[in-house]
DNA sequence: AGATAAAGATTAGCTTGCTAATGAAATGGG
DNA sequence: CCCATTTCATTAGCAAGCTAATCTTTATCT
């Protein structure tokens, strides 16, 4: 019971701390957690539409859109009208971001490797499992009959 | 590698997934997530100062201001001055708040039951420890020499 | 084919976290 | 005792998530 709190709590705590430092890395470059990972995102599939974008990145396509826009005004990427659907526009990434993009991916795998420093695979799948179990609870609470 | 990239993943899932689901819970009583706490906090502890209570809850003063102004605006709770020292102005409940407060308890409770329903304290316990280890480690990425 | 429905992008506006900067009050050192 | 520092609250402004609503285009159904 305490203990369902306190995870509730560090969670909460994690996810902010992971983003803070992530911003501050990532503003060396002029970007931010979100910016940062939207790059990645398109660069491991330049074109497609921001609806799948969105699917990619969990995130809903109004979120999706003002991250876009931002790195658009940064001259990071562009949208580009498909040829065969009107109403779609593909992401892709500059030049200057695609030099970027290395960079990243690079300081991503550091951070996440100090983050995660001393905490071995099974342990790690441990927690994974429970946190699975938590995503699937919250999945039946929104849905509740599933029929 | 790959389960550290999920962890993360479904860490931030999680978090937006449970304040959403919390959210539309807590607007039946005009509340929010962020608000509710906040009520539940000042009435383990009326008459704090928002220094301390920013530290029970674990955010900035700033962010705690916002949603200080917001409650007193819709009547919750009041901020009255310290008469020991004209710097603090102390938070308390009013007595609609103190009303609800039980009934933002009962349905705080129910959720989270709900959401670690099926995972037992072993388990649970073995996620926290992995949390709290990568907890400690963004400490120390923030601290880089704690002497 | 024409009407209706669905899908994609966007806009508007809310929430709630943050940092940086400011002003007022208290504290502490010389 | 006074000046410098620290502490508390607050303001201003950014970031990034969300829902609801709108507009255009495409798909579907009769």
């Amino acid at each position: 019971m305490e203990q369902r709190r306190e995870l509730t709590r560090v969670m909460l705590r994690l996810v902010r701390g992971m983003r803070a430092i992530f911003n501050t890395q990532a503003q060396e470059m002029g970007l931010t957690y979100a910016r940062a990972h939207m790059i990645l995102a398109v660069s491991r599939a330049e074109g497609l539409s921001q609806t799948c974008l969105a699917e990619v990145l969990d995130i809903e396509t109004p979120s999706l859109n003002r991250t876009l826009d931002g790195l658009e005004k940064l001259g990071f990427l562009e949208r580009r009208p498909d040829p065969n659907d009107k109403r779609v526009r593909q992401v892709f990434l500059t030049d200057h971001a695609r030099e970027n993009a290395d960079q990243i991916e690079s300081f991503t795998n550091d951070l996440r490797a100090r983050v995660y420093h001393g905490i071995d695979a099974q342990a790690l799948d441990a927690a994974l499992n429970v946190l699975h179990a938590m995503d699937k609870n919250l999945d039946e609470m929104r849905h509740p009959c599933p029929k």
